[in-house]
RNA sequence: CGCGGGGUGGAGCAGUCUGGUAGCUCGUUGGGCUCAUAACCCAAAGGUCGCAGGUUCAAAUCCUGCCCCCGCAACCA
Protein backbone atom coordinates (compact mmCIF):
# COMPACT_ATOMS: atom_id res chain seq x y z
CA UNK A 1 0.00 0.00 0.00
CA UNK A 2 1.59 3.42 -1.52
CA UNK A 3 1.14 6.54 1.48
CA UNK A 4 0.15 9.70 -0.32
CA UNK A 5 0.77 12.56 1.13
CA UNK A 6 -0.73 16.08 -0.65
CA UNK A 7 -0.76 19.90 0.82
CA UNK A 8 -1.85 23.16 0.18
CA UNK A 9 -0.66 25.67 0.47
CA UNK A 10 -0.23 27.20 4.08
CA UNK A 11 -2.97 30.43 3.53
CA UNK A 12 -1.96 33.46 5.07
CA UNK A 13 -3.99 34.81 7.90
CA UNK A 14 -3.79 38.71 6.70
CA UNK A 15 -7.24 38.33 5.08
CA UNK A 16 -10.24 36.62 4.35
CA UNK A 17 -10.09 33.12 2.89
CA UNK A 18 -10.76 33.80 -1.30
CA UNK A 19 -11.43 32.14 -4.21
CA UNK A 20 -8.22 30.78 -4.47
CA UNK A 21 -7.57 29.17 -1.30
CA UNK A 22 -10.99 27.21 -1.83
CA UNK A 23 -10.15 26.48 -4.93
CA UNK A 24 -6.71 24.99 -4.24
CA UNK A 25 -8.21 22.81 -1.42
CA UNK A 26 -11.11 21.56 -3.11
CA UNK A 27 -8.38 20.52 -5.62
CA UNK A 28 -6.43 18.78 -3.23
CA UNK A 29 -9.24 17.21 -1.24
CA UNK A 30 -11.07 15.69 -4.31
CA UNK A 31 -7.18 14.12 -5.04
CA UNK A 32 -7.10 12.86 -1.55
CA UNK A 33 -10.65 11.00 -1.41
CA UNK A 34 -9.78 9.67 -5.02
CA UNK A 35 -6.57 7.78 -3.53
CA UNK A 36 -8.34 6.84 -0.67
CA UNK A 37 -11.32 5.67 -2.60
CA UNK A 38 -8.14 3.07 -3.81
CA UNK A 39 -6.77 2.05 -0.95
CA UNK A 40 -4.12 4.06 -0.37
CA UNK A 41 -3.03 5.57 2.77
CA UNK A 42 -3.55 9.58 2.46
CA UNK A 43 -2.82 12.29 4.43
CA UNK A 44 -3.84 15.51 3.61
CA UNK A 45 -2.76 18.90 5.28
CA UNK A 46 -3.52 22.53 5.38
CA UNK A 47 -3.13 25.78 7.62
CA UNK A 48 -2.38 28.63 7.74
CA UNK A 49 0.38 31.16 8.05
CA UNK A 50 0.29 33.19 10.98
CA UNK A 51 3.49 35.24 11.63
CA UNK A 52 5.20 38.48 9.83
CA UNK A 53 4.71 42.37 9.58
CA UNK A 54 1.37 42.70 8.28
CA UNK A 55 -0.42 40.26 10.79
CA UNK A 56 1.58 42.31 13.25
CA UNK A 57 0.13 46.08 12.24
CA UNK A 58 -3.27 44.77 11.48
CA UNK A 59 -3.42 43.71 14.68
CA UNK A 60 -2.06 46.54 16.49
CA UNK A 61 -4.51 48.26 14.67
CA UNK A 62 -7.54 46.72 15.90
CA UNK A 63 -6.07 46.87 19.55
CA UNK A 64 -6.26 42.78 19.47
CA UNK A 65 -2.98 40.52 19.11
CA UNK A 66 -1.28 38.98 16.50
CA UNK A 67 -2.83 35.47 17.53
CA UNK A 68 -6.08 36.86 18.59
CA UNK A 69 -6.49 38.56 14.76
CA UNK A 70 -5.23 34.58 13.69
CA UNK A 71 -8.01 32.52 15.21
CA UNK A 72 -10.57 35.21 13.96
CA UNK A 73 -9.46 34.09 10.31
CA UNK A 74 -8.85 30.55 11.68
CA UNK A 75 -12.21 30.30 12.45
CA UNK A 76 -13.47 31.29 8.97
CA UNK A 77 -11.81 28.26 7.16
CA UNK A 78 -12.80 25.86 9.55
CA UNK A 79 -16.68 27.20 8.00
CA UNK A 80 -15.52 26.74 4.79
CA UNK A 81 -14.30 23.02 5.90
CA UNK A 82 -17.51 22.21 7.14
CA UNK A 83 -19.44 23.68 4.16
CA UNK A 84 -17.14 22.60 1.52
CA UNK A 85 -16.49 19.09 2.95
CA UNK A 86 -13.15 19.43 3.30
CA UNK A 87 -11.32 15.95 4.72
CA UNK A 88 -8.20 17.57 5.49
CA UNK A 89 -6.06 15.00 8.23
CA UNK A 90 -4.96 17.99 9.85
CA UNK A 91 -4.58 21.86 10.29
CA UNK A 92 -1.39 23.19 10.96
CA UNK A 93 -0.73 27.16 12.52
CA UNK A 94 2.63 28.19 12.48
CA UNK A 95 1.83 29.57 15.51
CA UNK A 96 1.74 26.44 17.26
CA UNK A 97 4.69 25.18 19.23
CA UNK A 98 4.73 21.90 17.30
CA UNK A 99 5.95 23.86 14.20
CA UNK A 100 8.34 26.25 16.05
CA UNK A 101 10.04 23.34 17.46
CA UNK A 102 10.03 21.52 13.93
CA UNK A 103 11.65 24.87 12.33
CA UNK A 104 14.50 24.79 15.05
CA UNK A 105 15.27 21.58 14.17
CA UNK A 106 15.17 22.29 10.76
CA UNK A 107 17.54 24.65 10.89
CA UNK A 108 19.78 22.78 13.50
CA UNK A 109 20.13 20.15 10.91
CA UNK A 110 21.01 22.41 7.91
CA UNK A 111 24.66 22.79 6.97
CA UNK A 112 26.04 25.65 9.25
CA UNK A 113 28.31 26.56 6.63
CA UNK A 114 24.78 27.41 4.62
CA UNK A 115 24.33 30.46 6.61
CA UNK A 116 26.46 33.41 7.07
CA UNK A 117 25.67 37.24 8.22
CA UNK A 118 25.49 39.88 6.11
CA UNK A 119 24.41 43.48 5.66
CA UNK A 120 20.90 43.45 3.63
CA UNK A 121 20.30 46.66 2.39
CA UNK A 122 17.82 48.44 -0.16
CA UNK A 123 15.20 51.04 -0.50
CA UNK A 124 12.80 50.72 2.65
CA UNK A 125 9.02 52.32 3.03
CA UNK A 126 8.76 52.82 6.99
CA UNK A 127 4.71 52.80 6.54
CA UNK A 128 5.04 49.15 5.06
CA UNK A 129 8.19 48.00 6.81
CA UNK A 130 8.98 46.48 3.64
CA UNK A 131 11.99 46.70 1.47
CA UNK A 132 11.87 47.39 -2.67
CA UNK A 133 13.60 46.57 -5.68
CA UNK A 134 14.47 49.61 -7.40
CA UNK A 135 12.08 48.18 -10.26
CA UNK A 136 9.52 48.15 -7.87
CA UNK A 137 9.47 51.65 -6.84
CA UNK A 138 7.40 54.35 -8.40
CA UNK A 139 9.35 57.36 -9.82
CA UNK A 140 10.83 59.64 -7.53
CA UNK A 141 11.60 56.60 -5.49
CA UNK A 142 8.75 56.08 -4.03
CA UNK A 143 6.62 53.92 -2.31
CA UNK A 144 4.62 51.67 -4.59
CA UNK A 145 2.33 51.09 -1.78
CA UNK A 146 2.36 54.34 0.08
CA UNK A 147 3.77 56.53 -2.87
CA UNK A 148 5.81 58.55 -0.01
CA UNK A 149 9.85 58.52 -1.02
CA UNK A 150 11.59 55.63 0.38
CA UNK A 151 14.90 55.72 2.13
CA UNK A 152 18.12 53.63 1.46
CA UNK A 153 18.21 51.37 4.74
CA UNK A 154 20.61 48.54 5.85
CA UNK A 155 20.56 45.81 8.68
CA UNK A 156 22.59 43.13 9.52
CA UNK A 157 20.44 39.41 8.60
CA UNK A 158 21.20 35.75 8.26
CA UNK A 159 21.63 34.80 4.79
CA UNK A 160 21.21 31.28 3.13
CA UNK A 161 23.70 30.39 0.78
CA UNK A 162 21.35 29.45 -2.24
CA UNK A 163 24.28 29.81 -4.43
CA UNK A 164 25.85 26.88 -3.50
CA UNK A 165 22.55 24.66 -4.72
CA UNK A 166 22.34 26.00 -7.91
CA UNK A 167 23.96 22.79 -9.54
CA UNK A 168 22.17 20.29 -7.36
CA UNK A 169 18.72 21.71 -8.23
CA UNK A 170 19.55 21.80 -12.06
CA UNK A 171 20.34 17.82 -11.50
CA UNK A 172 17.25 16.97 -9.21
CA UNK A 173 14.84 18.42 -12.10
CA UNK A 174 16.98 16.64 -14.76
CA UNK A 175 17.19 14.01 -12.68
CA UNK A 176 13.28 13.67 -11.82
CA UNK A 177 11.37 15.54 -14.61
CA UNK A 178 8.19 14.49 -12.13
CA UNK A 179 9.54 17.38 -9.49
CA UNK A 180 8.00 20.17 -11.05
CA UNK A 181 4.70 19.60 -12.99
CA UNK A 182 3.03 20.71 -15.47
CA UNK A 183 5.84 20.27 -17.83
CA UNK A 184 6.10 24.12 -18.67
CA UNK A 185 6.22 24.99 -15.23
CA UNK A 186 9.81 22.76 -14.63
CA UNK A 187 10.67 24.69 -18.09
CA UNK A 188 10.24 27.96 -15.93
CA UNK A 189 11.88 26.88 -12.83
CA UNK A 190 14.89 25.44 -14.76
CA UNK A 191 15.74 28.15 -16.89
CA UNK A 192 14.99 30.83 -13.44
CA UNK A 193 18.10 28.34 -11.72
CA UNK A 194 19.74 28.40 -14.41
CA UNK A 195 20.18 32.32 -14.72
CA UNK A 196 21.83 32.12 -11.41
CA UNK A 197 20.86 32.14 -8.04
CA UNK A 198 21.10 34.74 -5.39
CA UNK A 199 21.31 33.90 -1.46
CA UNK A 200 18.43 34.17 0.06
CA UNK A 201 18.12 36.45 3.14
CA UNK A 202 16.40 34.83 5.72
CA UNK A 203 16.05 36.58 8.72
CA UNK A 204 14.73 40.26 9.69
CA UNK A 205 16.12 42.67 12.65
CA UNK A 206 12.88 44.73 12.74
CA UNK A 207 10.56 42.17 13.09
CA UNK A 208 8.53 40.75 16.23
CA UNK A 209 6.16 38.98 15.17
CA UNK A 210 7.61 35.50 14.28
CA UNK A 211 10.17 33.07 15.71
CA UNK A 212 13.44 33.88 17.00
CA UNK A 213 16.34 32.63 14.67
CA UNK A 214 17.99 30.23 17.17
CA UNK A 215 22.19 31.43 17.76
CA UNK A 216 20.95 34.81 16.30
CA UNK A 217 19.62 37.20 19.27
CA UNK A 218 17.72 39.50 17.79
CA UNK A 219 17.00 38.11 14.27
CA UNK A 220 13.30 36.78 13.19
CA UNK A 221 13.25 34.02 10.82
CA UNK A 222 12.00 35.25 7.60
CA UNK A 223 8.64 34.14 5.85
CA UNK A 224 9.50 31.20 3.67
CA UNK A 225 12.17 29.18 6.10
CA UNK A 226 9.02 29.31 8.51
CA UNK A 227 6.54 28.90 6.26
CA UNK A 228 7.72 26.25 4.16
CA UNK A 229 8.95 23.96 7.29
CA UNK A 230 5.02 23.65 8.23
CA UNK A 231 4.96 20.60 5.46
CA UNK A 232 7.24 18.64 7.88
CA UNK A 233 6.59 20.17 10.88
CA UNK A 234 2.90 19.28 11.04
CA UNK A 235 3.18 15.55 10.75
CA UNK A 236 6.00 15.58 13.63
CA UNK A 237 9.40 16.39 12.38
CA UNK A 238 11.37 17.83 14.62
CA UNK A 239 9.42 17.00 17.91
CA UNK A 240 11.49 14.79 19.85
CA UNK A 241 11.76 11.72 17.91
CA UNK A 242 10.70 12.52 14.52
CA UNK A 243 7.44 10.86 14.78
CA UNK A 244 5.64 8.14 13.20
CA UNK A 245 3.63 10.30 10.74
CA UNK A 246 6.66 12.11 9.50
CA UNK A 247 8.54 8.63 9.09
CA UNK A 248 5.63 7.07 6.97
CA UNK A 249 4.33 9.66 4.98
CA UNK A 250 7.72 11.77 4.73
CA UNK A 251 11.23 10.17 4.74
CA UNK A 252 9.86 6.46 3.87
CA UNK A 253 11.06 5.84 0.27
CA UNK A 254 7.55 4.06 -1.21
CA UNK A 255 5.59 7.47 -0.13
CA UNK A 256 4.54 9.86 -2.42
CA UNK A 257 4.58 13.75 -1.02
CA UNK A 258 2.77 16.20 -3.59
CA UNK A 259 2.62 20.06 -2.86
CA UNK A 260 -0.23 21.69 -4.88
CA UNK A 261 -0.05 25.11 -4.88
CA UNK A 262 -0.62 28.10 -7.29
CA UNK A 263 1.78 29.11 -10.18
CA UNK A 264 2.54 32.36 -8.12
CA UNK A 265 4.05 30.70 -5.44
CA UNK A 266 6.13 27.86 -7.76
CA UNK A 267 9.22 29.41 -7.43
CA UNK A 268 9.40 28.94 -3.31
CA UNK A 269 8.39 25.43 -3.84
CA UNK A 270 10.43 24.53 -6.22
CA UNK A 271 13.81 25.83 -5.71
CA UNK A 272 13.99 27.90 -2.27
CA UNK A 273 12.19 24.22 -0.57
CA UNK A 274 14.34 21.88 -1.99
CA UNK A 275 17.58 23.60 -1.23
CA UNK A 276 16.61 23.72 2.75
CA UNK A 277 15.50 20.61 2.44
CA UNK A 278 19.20 19.63 0.81
CA UNK A 279 20.96 21.60 3.48
CA UNK A 280 19.43 19.77 5.75
CA UNK A 281 19.79 16.31 4.86
CA UNK A 282 16.03 15.33 4.55
CA UNK A 283 14.18 13.11 1.58
CA UNK A 284 12.56 16.01 -0.78
CA UNK A 285 8.86 16.41 -1.86
CA UNK A 286 8.13 13.83 -4.94
CA UNK A 287 6.15 17.13 -7.06
CA UNK A 288 5.26 20.47 -6.97
CA UNK A 289 2.14 20.84 -9.22
CA UNK A 290 1.35 24.56 -9.73
CA UNK A 291 -2.05 24.79 -11.07
CA UNK A 292 -3.18 28.33 -12.79
CA UNK A 293 -5.33 31.01 -11.60
CA UNK A 294 -9.21 31.89 -11.50
CA UNK A 295 -9.68 35.23 -13.73
CA UNK A 296 -12.80 37.18 -12.89
CA UNK A 297 -14.50 37.84 -16.46
CA UNK A 298 -11.15 37.63 -18.04
CA UNK A 299 -9.45 39.60 -15.69
CA UNK A 300 -6.85 39.39 -12.78
CA UNK A 301 -8.93 39.09 -9.69
CA UNK A 302 -7.55 41.26 -6.96
CA UNK A 303 -8.14 43.79 -4.10
CA UNK A 304 -7.80 46.58 -5.91
CA UNK A 305 -9.68 46.45 -8.94
CA UNK A 306 -12.42 45.06 -6.59
CA UNK A 307 -13.24 41.87 -8.75
CA UNK A 308 -12.63 39.58 -6.11
CA UNK A 309 -15.21 36.51 -5.60
CA UNK A 310 -15.88 35.46 -1.90
CA UNK A 311 -16.35 32.17 -1.60
CA UNK A 312 -19.43 33.09 0.82
CA UNK A 313 -20.73 34.45 -2.48
CA UNK A 314 -20.09 31.10 -4.62
CA UNK A 315 -21.38 28.56 -1.88
CA UNK A 316 -24.78 30.87 -1.28
CA UNK A 317 -25.55 30.80 -5.09
CA UNK A 318 -24.50 27.72 -6.14
CA UNK A 319 -24.22 24.78 -3.11
CA UNK A 320 -20.98 23.34 -2.22
CA UNK A 321 -21.24 20.95 -4.44
CA UNK A 322 -22.41 23.03 -7.59
CA UNK A 323 -18.85 25.07 -6.53
CA UNK A 324 -16.75 22.16 -6.18
CA UNK A 325 -18.07 20.61 -9.43
CA UNK A 326 -17.40 23.99 -11.13
CA UNK A 327 -13.82 24.48 -10.27
CA UNK A 328 -13.02 21.10 -11.40
CA UNK A 329 -15.11 21.26 -14.62
CA UNK A 330 -14.25 23.91 -16.00
CA UNK A 331 -10.66 24.44 -15.30
CA UNK A 332 -8.18 22.95 -18.07
CA UNK A 333 -5.83 21.91 -14.66
CA UNK A 334 -2.75 23.46 -14.87
CA UNK A 335 -4.02 26.57 -17.02
CA UNK A 336 -5.92 29.63 -15.93
CA UNK A 337 -9.15 29.91 -16.31
CA UNK A 338 -11.55 32.72 -16.44
CA UNK A 339 -14.98 32.62 -14.35
CA UNK A 340 -18.20 34.77 -14.64
CA UNK A 341 -21.84 33.94 -13.41
CA UNK A 342 -22.90 33.26 -16.82
CA UNK A 343 -20.52 30.98 -16.93
CA UNK A 344 -21.17 29.40 -13.73
CA UNK A 345 -24.83 29.54 -14.26
CA UNK A 346 -24.74 27.36 -17.83
CA UNK A 347 -22.52 24.83 -16.58
CA UNK A 348 -24.46 24.23 -14.00
CA UNK A 349 -27.76 23.91 -15.43
CA UNK A 350 -26.55 22.23 -18.21
CA UNK A 351 -24.66 19.37 -16.35
CA UNK A 352 -25.89 19.19 -12.97
CA UNK A 353 -29.62 19.92 -13.19
CA UNK A 354 -29.85 18.57 -16.72
CA UNK A 355 -27.49 15.82 -17.72
CA UNK A 356 -27.15 14.67 -13.63
CA UNK A 357 -29.98 15.57 -11.87
CA UNK A 358 -32.88 15.13 -14.68
CA UNK A 359 -31.45 12.04 -15.53
CA UNK A 360 -31.67 10.67 -12.09
CA UNK A 361 -35.09 12.10 -11.47
CA UNK A 362 -36.21 10.45 -15.01
CA UNK A 363 -35.32 7.16 -14.14
CA UNK A 364 -36.16 6.76 -10.74
CA UNK A 365 -39.65 8.27 -11.90
CA UNK A 366 -39.85 5.48 -14.20
CA UNK A 367 -38.73 2.70 -11.97
CA UNK A 368 -41.11 3.63 -8.94
CA UNK A 369 -44.16 3.92 -11.76
CA UNK A 370 -43.16 0.06 -13.31
CA UNK A 371 -42.12 -1.04 -10.30
CA UNK A 372 -44.75 -0.09 -7.00
CA UNK A 373 -42.12 2.53 -5.90
CA UNK A 374 -39.05 0.12 -5.48
CA UNK A 375 -36.01 -0.36 -7.90
CA UNK A 376 -36.14 -2.89 -10.57
CA UNK A 377 -36.13 -6.93 -9.53
CA UNK A 378 -34.14 -8.22 -11.84
CA UNK A 379 -30.75 -7.38 -12.90
CA UNK A 380 -28.86 -7.15 -16.01
CA UNK A 381 -25.20 -8.40 -17.14
CA UNK A 382 -25.36 -8.13 -21.06
CA UNK A 383 -25.99 -4.35 -22.45
CA UNK A 384 -24.15 -1.91 -24.44
CA UNK A 385 -24.43 0.12 -21.15
CA UNK A 386 -22.04 -2.40 -19.61
CA UNK A 387 -19.34 -1.78 -22.38
CA UNK A 388 -19.84 2.08 -22.21
CA UNK A 389 -19.40 2.16 -18.66
CA UNK A 390 -16.42 -0.18 -18.51
CA UNK A 391 -14.40 2.26 -21.08
CA UNK A 392 -16.54 5.27 -19.01
CA UNK A 393 -14.37 4.26 -15.58
CA UNK A 394 -10.93 3.34 -17.65
CA UNK A 395 -10.84 7.01 -19.31
CA UNK A 396 -11.59 8.66 -15.54
CA UNK A 397 -8.83 6.92 -13.93
CA UNK A 398 -6.36 7.55 -16.75
CA UNK A 399 -7.25 11.01 -16.29
CA UNK A 400 -7.16 11.18 -12.88
CA UNK A 401 -3.54 9.83 -12.66
CA UNK A 402 -2.56 12.90 -15.05
CA UNK A 403 -4.79 15.77 -12.46
CA UNK A 404 -6.95 16.35 -15.90
CA UNK A 405 -10.14 16.61 -13.53
CA UNK A 406 -11.75 18.26 -16.87
CA UNK A 407 -11.46 15.16 -18.52
CA UNK A 408 -12.00 12.73 -15.34
CA UNK A 409 -15.50 14.38 -15.59
CA UNK A 410 -16.13 14.67 -19.43
CA UNK A 411 -15.65 11.24 -19.59
CA UNK A 412 -18.19 10.20 -16.77
CA UNK A 413 -20.66 12.83 -18.57
CA UNK A 414 -20.35 10.86 -21.87
CA UNK A 415 -21.23 7.35 -19.80
CA UNK A 416 -24.77 9.75 -18.27
CA UNK A 417 -25.51 10.57 -22.59
CA UNK A 418 -25.17 7.20 -23.34
CA UNK A 419 -27.89 6.02 -20.21
CA UNK A 420 -30.31 8.79 -21.79
CA UNK A 421 -29.81 7.59 -25.35
CA UNK A 422 -30.57 3.84 -24.54
CA UNK A 423 -33.43 4.92 -22.06
CA UNK A 424 -34.84 6.88 -25.25
CA UNK A 425 -34.19 4.05 -27.95
CA UNK A 426 -35.83 1.45 -25.75
CA UNK A 427 -38.74 4.11 -24.42
CA UNK A 428 -39.74 2.28 -21.18
CA UNK A 429 -42.35 4.52 -20.67
CA UNK A 430 -44.42 2.59 -23.52
CA UNK A 431 -43.15 -0.56 -22.20
CA UNK A 432 -45.36 0.82 -19.08
CA UNK A 433 -48.36 1.80 -20.77
CA UNK A 434 -48.64 -1.24 -22.36
CA UNK A 435 -47.14 -4.28 -21.16
CA UNK A 436 -46.96 -3.54 -17.34
CA UNK A 437 -43.69 -4.29 -15.42
CA UNK A 438 -42.20 -7.47 -17.08
CA UNK A 439 -38.39 -8.83 -17.09
CA UNK A 440 -37.62 -6.54 -20.12
CA UNK A 441 -38.42 -3.56 -18.46
CA UNK A 442 -37.07 -4.25 -15.32
CA UNK A 443 -33.47 -5.14 -17.06
CA UNK A 444 -33.75 -2.10 -18.94
CA UNK A 445 -33.87 0.37 -15.97
CA UNK A 446 -31.61 -1.35 -13.99
CA UNK A 447 -29.41 -0.77 -16.62
CA UNK A 448 -29.95 2.65 -16.60
CA UNK A 449 -30.02 3.01 -13.07
CA UNK A 450 -26.46 0.70 -12.51
CA UNK A 451 -25.12 3.33 -15.03
CA UNK A 452 -26.23 6.16 -12.97
CA UNK A 453 -24.88 4.21 -9.79
CA UNK A 454 -21.39 4.04 -11.31
CA UNK A 455 -21.28 7.73 -12.39
CA UNK A 456 -22.17 8.57 -8.67
CA UNK A 457 -20.10 6.65 -7.07
CA UNK A 458 -16.85 7.90 -9.39
CA UNK A 459 -18.27 11.41 -8.20
CA UNK A 460 -17.55 10.74 -4.57
CA UNK A 461 -14.02 12.63 -4.42
CA UNK A 462 -15.40 15.68 -6.53
CA UNK A 463 -19.14 16.37 -4.98
CA UNK A 464 -18.72 13.98 -1.91
CA UNK A 465 -22.53 15.36 -0.45
CA UNK A 466 -24.21 15.33 -4.06
CA UNK A 467 -22.63 12.19 -5.07
CA UNK A 468 -23.93 10.17 -2.17
CA UNK A 469 -27.69 11.90 -2.21
CA UNK A 470 -27.98 10.32 -5.76
CA UNK A 471 -26.75 7.14 -4.75
CA UNK A 472 -29.67 7.25 -1.93
CA UNK A 473 -32.27 8.65 -4.44
CA UNK A 474 -31.44 5.50 -7.19
CA UNK A 475 -31.81 3.24 -4.01
CA UNK A 476 -28.35 2.31 -2.63
CA UNK A 477 -28.36 1.97 1.30
CA UNK A 478 -24.89 1.82 1.62
CA UNK A 479 -22.18 3.69 0.20
CA UNK A 480 -19.07 2.03 -0.50
CA UNK A 481 -16.32 4.74 -1.64
CA UNK A 482 -13.37 2.17 -3.09
CA UNK A 483 -12.84 1.35 -6.41
CA UNK A 484 -14.68 -1.97 -6.15
CA UNK A 485 -17.83 0.04 -6.36
CA UNK A 486 -17.46 0.89 -9.86
CA UNK A 487 -18.07 -2.53 -11.79
CA UNK A 488 -21.20 -3.24 -13.12
CA UNK A 489 -23.71 -4.80 -10.61
CA UNK A 490 -23.89 -2.85 -7.52
CA UNK A 491 -27.52 -1.44 -7.66
CA UNK A 492 -29.75 -3.39 -5.16
CA UNK A 493 -33.12 -4.86 -6.82
CA UNK A 494 -36.43 -4.21 -5.26
CA UNK A 495 -35.34 -1.40 -3.23
CA UNK A 496 -37.11 1.36 -1.92
CA UNK A 497 -37.38 4.25 -4.15
CA UNK A 498 -37.97 7.57 -2.23
CA UNK A 499 -40.18 9.93 -4.32
CA UNK A 500 -37.23 11.89 -6.15
CA UNK A 501 -36.37 15.54 -5.06
CA UNK A 502 -34.42 17.74 -7.08
CA UNK A 503 -30.93 17.12 -5.90
CA UNK A 504 -29.45 20.36 -8.29
CA UNK A 505 -32.98 22.69 -8.82
CA UNK A 506 -32.44 24.95 -11.92
CA UNK A 507 -30.49 28.66 -11.54
CA UNK A 508 -32.61 31.16 -13.55
CA UNK A 509 -30.59 33.74 -14.82
CA UNK A 510 -31.21 37.26 -13.40
C1' C B 1 16.25 41.78 -28.29
C1' G B 2 13.88 40.14 -20.11
C1' C B 3 10.72 35.39 -19.06
C1' G B 4 6.29 32.56 -19.60
C1' G B 5 1.17 31.56 -21.33
C1' G B 6 -2.41 32.54 -25.05
C1' G B 7 -4.69 34.12 -30.11
C1' U B 8 -9.08 27.62 -33.45
C1' G B 9 -17.08 28.39 -36.21
C1' G B 10 -21.58 33.46 -31.92
C1' A B 11 -19.24 32.22 -26.59
C1' G B 12 -15.73 29.10 -23.78
C1' C B 13 -12.13 25.50 -24.91
C1' A B 14 -9.45 20.58 -26.78
C1' G B 15 -6.24 19.24 -30.58
C1' U B 16 0.05 21.48 -31.64
C1' C B 17 5.21 17.44 -28.33
C1' U B 18 4.62 12.05 -32.10
C1' G B 19 2.36 16.70 -39.58
C1' G B 20 -2.30 13.33 -43.15
C1' U B 21 -10.72 13.88 -43.26
C1' A B 22 -10.74 20.48 -37.75
C1' G B 23 -13.22 18.15 -32.46
C1' C B 24 -15.98 19.16 -27.66
C1' U B 25 -19.43 21.95 -24.48
C1' C B 26 -22.87 25.95 -24.59
C1' G B 27 -25.81 28.80 -27.92
C1' U B 28 -28.79 28.90 -32.81
C1' U B 29 -32.23 26.33 -36.44
C1' G B 30 -35.39 22.06 -37.82
C1' G B 31 -37.46 17.40 -36.26
C1' G B 32 -38.68 13.50 -32.47
C1' C B 33 -40.39 12.02 -27.58
C1' U B 34 -43.57 13.02 -23.38
C1' C B 35 -40.77 9.14 -18.31
C1' A B 36 -38.08 13.58 -16.43
C1' U B 37 -35.73 19.66 -13.11
C1' A B 38 -39.36 23.62 -20.38
C1' A B 39 -35.38 18.49 -19.13
C1' C B 40 -33.99 14.12 -22.99
C1' C B 41 -32.95 12.06 -28.23
C1' C B 42 -31.88 12.90 -33.67
C1' A B 43 -30.28 16.18 -37.50
C1' A B 44 -28.46 20.80 -39.58
C1' A B 45 -26.17 25.52 -40.19
C1' G B 46 -21.73 27.99 -38.81
C1' G B 47 -14.38 28.09 -38.88
C1' U B 48 -9.02 31.47 -44.72
C1' C B 49 -7.15 27.34 -36.96
C1' G B 50 -3.79 35.97 -35.32
C1' C B 51 -0.74 37.79 -39.99
C1' A B 52 3.24 36.90 -43.66
C1' G B 53 6.86 33.75 -45.60
C1' G B 54 9.33 28.84 -45.61
C1' U B 55 9.99 23.17 -45.26
C1' U B 56 6.93 19.02 -47.15
C1' C B 57 3.34 14.95 -51.61
C1' A B 58 0.70 17.04 -47.21
C1' A B 59 0.81 22.09 -41.67
C1' A B 60 -3.77 24.44 -36.71
C1' U B 61 0.46 20.98 -35.93
C1' C B 62 7.56 21.85 -37.89
C1' C B 63 10.97 26.51 -39.11
C1' U B 64 11.55 32.16 -39.61
C1' G B 65 9.65 37.05 -38.96
C1' C B 66 5.73 40.20 -37.30
C1' C B 67 1.04 41.82 -34.69
C1' C B 68 -2.33 41.55 -30.50
C1' C B 69 -3.96 39.90 -25.34
C1' C B 70 -2.65 38.15 -20.34
C1' G B 71 0.62 37.08 -16.30
C1' C B 72 5.52 37.32 -14.02
C1' A B 73 10.14 40.12 -13.55
C1' A B 74 13.34 37.63 -6.91
C1' C B 75 12.35 37.73 -1.17
C1' C B 76 5.26 39.20 -2.82
C1' A B 77 0.00 33.26 -0.31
Amino acid sequence: MTSYFITTPIYYVNDLPHIGHIFTTTVVDTLARYWRMAGHDVFFLTGTDEHGQKIERAARKEGITPLQLADRVVAHYRQLRDQLGFSYNDFVRTTEDRHTRGVEELIRRMAPDDFYTAVHEGWYCSACETFYTEKELLSDKRCPVHETPVEWKSEQNVFFRLSKYQQPLLDLYEQHPEFVRPETRLNEVRSFVSAGLRDLSVSRSNLDWGIPFPGHPGQTIYVWLDALANYITAIGFGNGEDGALYRKFWEHPDSVRIHMVGKDILRFHAVYWPAFLMSAGVPLPTTVWAHGWWQRDGRKMSKSTGNVVRPGYLIDRFGPDGVRYFFLREMAFGQDSSFSDEGFIERYNSDLANDLGNTVSRIVTLSRKAFDGKTPPEPCYDNPLIEAAGKAVDAYHAAMKEYAFQQALEALWRLLAEINQYVVTREPWALIKNEGPSPKLSRILWDALEGTRIVATALLPFMPRAAAQVLTAIGCRSIVESFDSLEWGGLPNGADLPEPKPIFPRIDKE
